[in-house]
DNA sequence: CGCCTTCTTGAGCCGACTCAAAGCTAGTGG
DNA sequence: CCACTAGCTTTGAGTCGGCTCAAGAAGGCG
């Protein structure tokens, strides 16, 4: 993958906590994450967040800063990260290489916002943890990094609730409840799901939502 | 704008509950609207229905379209529309022209996406409609469309609902004490903001929230 | 071992929902 | 001009899903 001239400079790492971009700051590159999570949020007062984009590995992190804006939220590490960051201008000739993979992340990313419209306005707590966990599960399946039903999700609970719209308490006690039906088993950041249709269902999903 | 060819079947015109696409369906173009309102939703079982986007007079419906994908999800006339129908293949030479204006119109859409999942995952319902009222003042007021502190606002409180993730009774419950407080005036179809900054706090808004 | 974060449990509360009915309003046709 | 209708708005009363506050248990790590 690195070619000779093999820039170090290209590799960057992160930490948990770590921010890979500020409020109102443009950012000067675009970062393939190669391993770790990282997420896009918002702060309210009363210390409420909400989280608006996780980014996975093999995620473009973000495809809006190519469109020539200052990122409008911070974007921080969830856990280790190792990334590739590259140029954000779109007339440059390594881009020319990657448009249409960039071109896809971009509209699985606006795709996936209008899905979690959906779910934070009209769906119950179950229904959005099934949403969540399906669609992590499906991203890291497309990546190559699920192992059967399973596959890593490095996610606090309070995380999962800043996802989700809910607070800490009522995903314990709603994650409860799904292992209890046998719908999901998650623990030690391990995620697994042993009937994904049945999950599908209980998430209310539209049959076009493809959770890519 | 139009050539000397002009031809007459780029104006398209829709009544309220007309599909502008529907679900699945590949749009063979974009429409810029240049009367009316329209709307992106997602029904659910139990008759559930979140409203994603709205698209406004002077808006581009729908900017996703052009990254080649089908509609995921159907769009509909709220109003009257007239609208002018352009090909949308990024590569024409016709489009060429509007490169600036429709990447400027898909960064607005996706940051507005995001604001939103914010507004419905942890606001209250007060914050919720002050943040849809500022918000559409203000795409209004862009396009030149507002008269002072009033616009007009051809929503039943039934598609505000849909908007907030809220319910019918609820919006109506929550907007007389907005009326009452003096926070908004709203009848008729027709919107007035008495003191936006006032508004504003109220929404809960980020400082950089530009909800253009 | 001690510290810190995360997870779990309990008890009470409240914002928003449901169900149901009545009052408007605008448009239609006689 | 008025009766009729359909859709929208308003009101009332009761319920509930998810929240808050608080404390304790279980990990993970130096």
């Amino acid at each position: 993958m690195l070619s000779q001239v093999a820039p170090s400079e290209d590799l960057v790492f992160f930490r948990p906590h770590q921010f890979l971009a500020r409020e109102n700051e443009q950012p000067d590159g675009l970062f393939h994450i190669q391993e770790g999570w990282a997420c896009r949020y918002r702060m309210l007062s009363n210390g409420r967040r909400q989280i608006t984009a996780l980014y996975l590995p093999g995620d473009c992190c973000e495809p809006c800063w190519a469109l020539g804006r200052p990122s409008t939220q911070p974007v921080v590490a969830l856990t280790n990260i190792r990334a590739k960051k590259a140029p954000c201008r779109m007339s440059g000739a390594l881009f020319a290489d990657s448009r249409q993979s960039f071109w896809k992340s971009l509209a699985d990313s606006y795709e996936r916002q209008a899905n979690w419209l959906v779910t934070l306005g009209r769906k119950t707590a179950m229904e959005r943890l099934s949403h969540l966990l399906l669609e992590l599960f499906e991203r890291m399946r497309q990546s190559g990094l699920a192992y059967g039903q399973q596959c890593a999700l490095p996610l606090t609970q309070m995380d999962i609730a800043d996802i989700t719209g809910l607070t800490p308490v009522h995903v314990n006690r709603t994650l409860q409840v799904m292992r209890a039906r046998g719908l999901v088993e998650l623990q030690a950041k391990w995620l697994r799901i042993p009937d994904l249709g049945i999950l599908r269902e209980i998430a209310a999903l539209d049959a076009t939502e493809t959770l890519a």
